[in-house]
DNA sequence: CTGATTGCAAATGCTTTGCACGCCA
DNA sequence: TGGCGTGCAAAGCATTTGCAATCAG
């Protein structure tokens, strides 16, 4: 795990008059531990195997704190939990692509789909915040190979969309 | 309310082999009596009003119905539940910006915007379905007038922004 | 008739909270 | 030492579901 980021929730902790703790420091190495999108169920999962007495409700607080602290983005991808993403503390403008066939998420940047968004927003009277595209869309391969074979390493999160309830 | 809609789910209704009822049409109608979003809890009050004896469970089987029928747009605005847009019906392609300072979300089309999204998922080997853009943005003239004075009437849906629990 | 639909209440699943105890600064 | 932080269980909330009664075709 990059030693920056608990260096910068450290700082932000001071800065906010927070105490450091060891709960804190499990849940945030096991956030940063893989650079997987992860939930908040599966964030607590890692967090035991650091320390199996970690308590649901801290990895809840904490998330909080990594997403107030700009550590974390947390993202809506359809299914019924948020989901966050610990690559935005090293990139922060990526987008979502779901591939309806397989359940993947494809992670992907485009330089002139946010220059464009800040212009409708500024054209609007808006200064731009943040803005966030989820794209759902079918694998154009999928009849020629009968599967979904999207499956590039490095464009993967690694993760399947859950179903809606 | 747009007679065309009532039909295209009747249609539908008929297509599926499912049953036409004093209920579906109830709440269809207050589904499209505004052309404003509204969430399933609104919708509930709205179809109590044309017959006091809607149950919710009903209102959220119909939902799905039209939403399944394409009558009906389900967007997330990041608050904890569920927004339906009946704009949707006619005009298919339009995103929404949500105003930090006011809470209000305005609706907007930009065909660039779509354009680009569609070549975006075409260059990675995907056949794009369905695209939703979100932007958080403040109010550019906020300082200015002290106020968030973006409330042209036509933008907006005069809906405010509920906050996350 | 007969299976789809409804209404109610109970169940779900994620997330938040109240509160007593523990621990950081 | 004074509070902030933690853990647990309970509460909250939007949404779904089981089931018996009802109704459309």
């Amino acid at each position: 795990m990059d030693s920056g980021i608990q260096e910068r929730l450290t700082d932000f902790i001071r800065r906010k008059g927070l105490r450091q703790t060891r709960q804190r420091d499990t849940i945030v190495s096991a956030a940063f531990s893989k650079d997987e999108l992860f939930s908040a169920d599966e964030l607590f999962e890692r967090a035991r195997k650091l320390d199996s007495k970690t308590s649901r409700a801290t990895v809840y607080r904490t998330l909080s704190l990594m997403v107030e602290a700009n550590l974390l983005r947390e993202i809506d991808l359809g299914d019924n939990q948020a989901t966050y993403d610990p690559k935005f503390a090293v990139k922060p403008s990526h987008n979502h692509l779901a591939c309806i066939d397989c359940g993947r998420v494809v992670e992907f940047e485009d330089s002139h789909l946010e220059l464009l968004n800040d212009c409708v927003t500024r054209r609007m009277g808006f200064k731009p915040v943040q803005q966030s595209v989820r794209i759902e869309a079918n694998c154009e391969q999928l009849r020629l190979k009968g599967r979904c074979p999207n499956l590039i390493a490095t464009r993967l999160t690694g993760r399947r969309l859950r179903k809606k309830r």
